[in-house]
DNA sequence: TTGAAAGCGCTACCAC
DNA sequence: GTGGTAGCGCTTTCAA
């Protein structure tokens, strides 16, 4: 009664996995046939293949890959690593595509994790990911040091950082030209009047924070245009954080005509601040990296779009050609950062 | 000249990577010592541990985690697989990060892809993963035929199955009542006063867009609204097709006067068709999924939200709970999707 | 064309 | 507290 169908007697212990062993069992030949068979080698008898395939099949044989690169002695695990800050954030989510577009392309798998913009976590999903051997590392990184990675790279494990420029260590990069990108950003501002711009920034330990600032205060000061340090806001980590900041600066006794989000995160929570102020007809924006709904805001918002995606194929390239045999010295890759006019950053201070 | 630096004499080649033999060989004790050192065994002498320590730290030795759970027979890999439609869609990677929430907590790691909507790419993940060994698969699955992952779950590989319902194979299920949720956002247009409401669907093979069609079919049909058959429009797959659709919707001799657009990608394209013609604040709209500024749009945008986050986080629970000796039948846990009005779902008429 | 033996890096098991 | 031996599933090497 109680047991119903099945022809066994095990119900719930789950089955063993077959190895070779099994398939050769089965199939009545070598370990070494059936290993043949499933990288096909082409000297095999194509009776005995088939054999070999049926058992395979009937057998749910599936290569057990860590063992094949185990003996395969150091060989590759056909699987890449990535760190970022947040694999929900787009503009990570973007880099991993691209990341994986590339690693797919070369019959690679991809190991991702979200160092939450923590250097410990990111440390700690480096070394996981080290322990599984995989064959190379792209890394949006956060840690204040990562010189430790230069020993890994050394010993053939290729690292190629994305976004933001490593720290304590020479390697491959894949990067905007953030400096120009935010000058760029700020002189368009200027070039429309403002005096006052107020700037929106993620915390200074990562390069692109400190560029974008150097970037803006490069120009600003070449304009000689207002530089108080009320303007600024830093160490900003989400759009809440920066929906406040916006309020802040606008509630300031001289408040900006103009504001620079510099970062993704935080142009959505100044975006939000002012149309809630009902103030984006009125207080100009230019946002850093370009967002999905640019264009159907009122007024539409003029940016700087980076392309992600092209960001992560770029960094997935550099690695494979390491893993290829360039040895040469580190190579930094510019991807072009591109201002796009959509209206909220020609907005005239009123 | 040539050389400068550095005191041996290989440049190039990678150096050999520590065992647990160099370890051992490094800190005169047996390979046991050093395994029990690794794995904080407490029988290990303390002096002696420390000896071991040191040898790690100088040799850079990294435990090999696919011998060791070679070694330890059939055991665990601590790595988690996840395939979704494409990491870089926002409902995937929000899908993703809940995964990997929970995934991390645990201690595991999580290999990823995107099957692009091709069945052949996510049986090329999932075997991919197989054969690396995962503990487990998340599935936001398209295959037509996914029957064969009936044999994994019984050979210890559990599945559990996200958003969509899986096809040929009983399984564990997270999922939002697609159902109920369009009916809902169908009559809720019905309520006010809308006869002819047009509706955007992605691709039927998949058990969201029947739902979806479902609940919105049932309403028009209970309120003996209008059902012409071009008035839905299935098989879309971008916001660029959804644009278009849009397009031709609005275009009709008698053209609806709301749009339900029942997928987040097909909102994008829904948006930005009725932003560019103008009709943003005469034709209702609802959209299946929040989006980050559907409250910074003008109107603001009546959605359905769905969270992906938590739909993750619980088919990762979902999937340890059977680790943990939950061998009971497949279970369905449906995630709350809510209707949040904003504006434009509440739009009259003209 | 096929197979036997050895060993990849590690741990279970048993001895001391 | 420590070490030897065997073997996880697979491939390399060499022999038939």
């Amino acid at each position: 009664m109680a047991e119903t169908t099945g022809t066994g007697g095990r119900r719930t212990a789950p089955e063993r996995r077959a190895t070779m062993r099994d398939v050769a069992r089965a199939s009545s030949v070598s370990v070494m046939t059936v290993s043949r068979v499933v990288n096909n080698s082409p000297n095999v008898d194509p009776v005995t293949r088939e054999r070999v395939l049926e058992a395979i099949t009937a057998l749910g044989f599936r290569p057990n890959e860590a063992a094949s690169s185990l003996r395969r002695n150091g060989a590759t695990t056909s699987t890449i690593g990535l760190v970022v800050d947040d694999v929900g954030n787009p503009f990570c989510s973007a880099l991993h595509r691209g990341v994986e577009r590339v690693v797919r392309r070369r019959g690679h798998m991809l190991i991702s994790g979200s160092s939450d913009r923590r250097a410990a976590e990111e440390r700690s999903l480096i070394t996981a990911l080290l322990r599984r051997r995989v064959d190379g590392l792209v890394v949006m990184g956060i840690d204040p040091d990562e010189a430790y990675l230069a020993d890994e790279i050394r010993r053939g494990v290729p690292a190629v950082f994305a976004d933001r420029r490593p720290t304590g260590v020479e390697a491959d990069l894949v990067t905007s030209d953030n400096l120009a990108a935010s000058r760029l950003a700020t002189e368009h501002l200027l070039a429309h009047g403002h005096r006052r711009i107020g700037l929106l920034l993620n915390v200074p330990s990562v390069s692109t924070t400190r560029d974008r600032l150097e970037g803006y205060v490069t120009a600003v000061t070449a304009a000689g245009a207002d530089s108080d340090g009320d303007l600024v806001v830093t160490d900003l980590l989400s759009p809440q954080e920066a929906d406040a900041a916006t309020e802040r600066l606008l509630g300031l006794e001289r408040p900006p005509t103009a504001i620079f989000a510099a970062q993704n995160r935080l142009a959505v929570g100044a975006l939000r601040a002012l149309h809630r102020r009902g103030a984006a007809g009125r207080v100009a924006l230019v946002a850093f990296d370009d967002f999905e709904l640019s264009d159907v805001v009122e007024p539409a918002v003029t940016v700087i779009a980076q392309d992600a995606g092209l960001m992560g194929e770029t960094a997935a390239e550099l690695l494979f050609s390491r893993r290829e045999g360039y040895a040469g010295p580190p190579r930094t890759v510019v991807v072009p950062a591109e201002l796009i006019v959509r209206g909220s950053g020609e907005l005239r201070p009123v």
